[in-house]
DNA sequence: CATGAATGAGTGTTCATTCAT
DNA sequence: TATGAATGAACACTCATTCAT
């Protein structure tokens, strides 16, 4: 995702530019919301106006990368804990991280609850990425037991969103994702609390 | 709430006014998310602009106004419950019918995430309703011990607002609610799977 | 100034309102200068905004009789000082009054500027007697030969409304004020000053 | 005065843009009062609406721009006259074109009641720059004996806006300068006319 | 390529005026 | 007659997007 669509490569300093960018897209939609205007993109960047419509023809396309670099960078974050000793650990460890920095920046939530839908086309390519490496990260967990085996990598991502959500507006982290990581736990006579 | 901040109540045609001001900015807030126009809410509604801001001084006022009737409504489906037969199943019931209408109305995940937080003033006012009437169906359920005991109604208020905006957004409603509900189910050899 | 313009004679409450709103309309407009709302008018005045406008069918029509009002008082007043014993201090006495008054109500200065010119049909009406009675006044202090000779009601009229304005934006009355009286007065070697 | 307030220079046609919606606003003003739209001066200097937001980014600003405008351009008549031959005839000259002036443009009228009372933070910088050049004027013309030696800068530029008012507002002209205009003037026996 | 000035549709809000109650 | 709800044109201001420099 560093390139433009068209086929040649940038210039070192468009390329530059381009990052700076988004950076402070990521920045500026994080701390004031996906509404944050554009001008407040480019200050914060200390590039013109120009520029960011430049890399990114529509806000719209902006938003998008910012997602998609959120989100590839969630995926890297997993595809690191593939490998780690505790399956079980790695896998609640990566969810819990997860929810604790969209507390902080909405976009992470959108992100995913966009990841899960495919609605947008970018991030549609992006959100598979993550689901991979979140599938890997679960599989290895219901070998282990520490997850039980019926649910799926989508349940598990848009149960990651509805928490980040929960965690960045309702307050009460920890407590809400106790419930949530019971509820992925595996529970033997679940069929009898069931009635 | 069915009378203007300034006391006197209302004429019968205002108050009908009013009515339909409020259901047609449900509405267009449901599909259009809160960033829809007034205009567009007054045409929907076939009044001049001028009455929306007439009920509503600001916009803020209104989508406030629009929030706080979900909750209202809400709340009143809760205290309805509060006698039914079985306990387990009214709480379990009432949770499963609200995400399943934040599905298709972003407003009411909006109003149950600023419910929890006491944000702005109005919903904080209608948010305490619903937690109380919330609440009352969590206690019976976990004397008729189909909640496990260990959980307040704050928590689950999170959990609500987490599980209507997946919902909404990323799909995966029942296998997801599903997950949710295991997690607030008692357990007892929970203490052996967190291992 | 006191019925409409249609023949017939209002009512005693009518009257009473009439009255209301014209008082509401002086201290609002004189406050709060001419751009307040007429809303703010039936406010302060204790009845509903048709009221206002039922006797006033325009807010320029209410400005109007508002002016009306002032000037028909400035005549008066002016019209009690015709006897006064001293001619000069009468009339330098009113003018002064005139004046401090403006100080506090830019809607004696606009009155009075209004006044001089007969823009509107209204205070062209209510124009003339306050001429009238400024002239009297005038004429009285220069057979006094307190006020030069050579200068007519239509130039006070003039200086007063310029002096109005001074008073009320642009500080420093006395001092002004001095200036502009002893232009008014006799001087004999006048011709030669002026070289 | 001629750019903008976040420091550095503007490009060349920014310059032009910038001076023509000036002078499309300082007529609109003129012709239309302070209250004319925004939009109305845009039309005027043919640009569009957000053009004159970006030079002056609240219609105070403009206003503000606008007066501090013709104030310096006073201010800078009354620098070219410090050497004329006749101190009283540069005063007396210069008091008149002033008014003459005011006669056409409200806003030289608001702009000189504003200089003397500082109320706006952008024309209280302006106005001693006008006032400092009037008090020069006045000091030679005093010097000369044109004036009287006991009246200072800040009654004339009172002087000034009050007759500039009565100037635009209420007719006669020359006739009431010629009233101030004595009574700027020196006169021996005038502690006898007071009497 | 980078810049930032120009654009104008769109937004929330106000207010004089009308008219049903 | 009095009321105040309804109306909609008008306003100040914002912002994504374009394009000359």
């Amino acid at each position: 995702m560093t390139s433009p669509a068209s086929g040649r490569p940038l210039r070192a300093d468009a390329l530059r530019n381009r990052a700076k960018v988004l950076a402070a897209a990521e920045e500026v939609f994080a701390v004031q919301g996906t509404s944050a205007s554009t001008e407040e993109v480019a200050r914060k960047a200390g590039v013109g106006i120009g520029t960011v419509f430049r890399h990114f023809p529509t806000k719209e396309s902006l938003l998008e990368a910012v997602l998609v670099a959120l989100l590839e960078r969630l995926a890297g974050e997993a595809e690191e804990l593939r490998s780690a000793a505790d399956p079980g650990e790695a896998f609640f460890g990566f969810f819990s991280r997860v929810v604790s920095r969209a507390a902080t920046k909405q976009a992470v939530t959108e992100a995913l609850a966009e990841a899960g839908v495919d609605a947008r086309a970018a991030t549609g390519r992006a959100g598979p990425g993550l689901r991979a490496a979140l599938g890997a990260l679960l599989e290895r967990a219901q070998e282990a037991g520490a997850v039980r085996a019926d649910v799926g990598a989508a349940e598990v991502m848009a149960l990651l969103a509805g928490m980040s959500y929960a965690a960045g507006r309702a307050g009460a982290r920890e407590d809400v994702l106790r419930i949530a990581f019971d509820g992925l736990r595996p529970c033997p006579d679940r069929a009898a609390a069931r009635g």
